[in-house]
DNA sequence: AACGGTCCCAACCGCGTGGAG
DNA sequence: CCTCCACGCGGTTGGGACCGT
């Protein structure tokens, strides 16, 4: 199958973008939409491949990219995204609005990566290098790691085909009212939102059974929520997590209490019964194994072990974490991990507009 | 001030995938 | 079905900014 040569063309420029050609790349989409990128340039007069203007739209130009540091909520998303997804950056990025995957992966390689190596924590299996805090029996590990691999294949499949319909969405959207792009750069109709919610929903509510060798899964329509959720638990996410929006997009810049709220939120969200219920009353291999996963991560958290900036942001407000946790066992506290990331992924859309007061 | 090393991020490269013809 | 095209994604890199000596 041959394929094209993307920007080989002679002449085409390469390298830094100045600001004379985002001025002609920003007018024209702002009057066409970007249409065809291949077709874009030259009508844009833009001495550049389709492919460099798609990418500079997308990862700079784009009305709707919030610049400049990260947040420490956003922080703690990447980092529960990631043990679920791996290097997903895209679809991780559809859980963070206003971020670009790239610059997800940037801010990853250039920082969370070096963070988490520097507390002794794998950034590739976010467990503890050495094995030395967490004890973890070489099983379980494994156990652990073919079922998060076995979850992450179906949260991608599931990330992917939400990323895609609010692109449909808001391609439509934008075809339709091209000169609309900046007049409300964060604040999409829900008409936007609503139509992949509802597909996935009633994909949800198909109730679909999974078999496969690993694993057995009924997904039901009766939790909110977008992770299938073994039959036998009910995990009671959801809710907790529609009002961890609503603080996110309040107080999206107060960063460390934001980290203590939603350590403290998903703990109150479910007692400490609950949770060992849920988890320990799963039947599900494949489930039971993640308990294992992120041991180490959360373990030094609990520790209360800072580097340095942030990490000591996630110490400290890991210490209240500690205390309503205290009398949890080891396992809890890995579910209280994982009950974390799925209370990420279990969130409704991020644009989604915060339910009003 | 000069130099070298490191950090950071915008941009590029190449592969995979889906759709149109 | 097959081929080609366009696009999206993840990995990698180039070079400017910053920092320590």
């Amino acid at each position: 199958m041959g394929r094209s040569p993307y920007c080989e063309k002679i002449g085409l420029k390469k390298g830094p973008w100045t600001p004379e050609e985002d001025q002609k790349l920003l007018a024209y989409i702002e009057e066409h939409g970007h249409g065809s990128w291949r077709a874009l340039p030259s009508k844009a007069g833009l001495q550049r491949c389709g492919k460099s203007c798609r990418l500079r739209w997308t990862n700079y130009l784009r009305p709707d990219i919030k610049r400049g540091k990260f947040s420490l909520q956003e922080e703690q998303t990447i980092i529960q995204l990631h043990a679920l997804l791996g290097n997903r950056w895209s679809a991780i990025a559809t859980h963070l609005p206003k971020r670009t995957d790239n610059e997800i992966k940037n801010y990853w390689n250039t920082h969370l990566k070096k963070r988490l190596a520097k507390m002794g924590i794998d950034p590739v299996t976010h467990k503890a290098v050495s094995g030395a805090l967490t004890g973890t029996a070489d099983d379980k590990s494994a156990k652990a790691a073919a079922g998060r691999s076995h979850m992450a294949q179906w949260e991608s499949a599931r990330v992917e085909a939400e990323a895609r319909l609010a692109r449909e969405s808001k391609m439509r959207t934008a075809a339709s009212t091209p000169t609309a792009l900046h007049a409300q750069p964060t604040n999409p109709p829900a008409s936007t939102a609503s139509p992949c919610l509802d597909v996935l929903r009633a994909w949800q509510g198909a109730r679909i059974d999974l078999e496969s060798p690993t694993s057995t899964l009924t997904f039901t329509g009766s939790n909110s929520g977008m992770l299938p959720t073994p039959r036998t638990t009910g995990l009671e996410i959801s809710e907790s997590n529609s009002a961890m929006w609503q603080q996110r997009s309040d107080e999206l810049e107060g960063e460390e209490s934001e980290w203590k709220f939603l350590s403290k939120q998903q703990l109150q969200g479910l007692d400490a019964k609950e949770r060992e219920e849920n988890f320990i009353g799963c039947e599900e291999p494949w489930f039971a194994g993640m308990a294992g996963v992120g041991a180490g991560f959360t373990g030094m958290l609990l520790d209360g072990t800072s580097v340095h900036d942030t990490s000591e942001c996630w110490a400290e407000s890991s210490h209240g974490q500690a205390e309503h946790s205290s009398h949890l066992s080891g396992d809890d506290e890995n579910k209280n991990y994982w009950n974390g990331i799925l209370g990420m992924v279990n969130t409704e859309l991020p644009h989604q507009p915060p339910p009003l007061l």
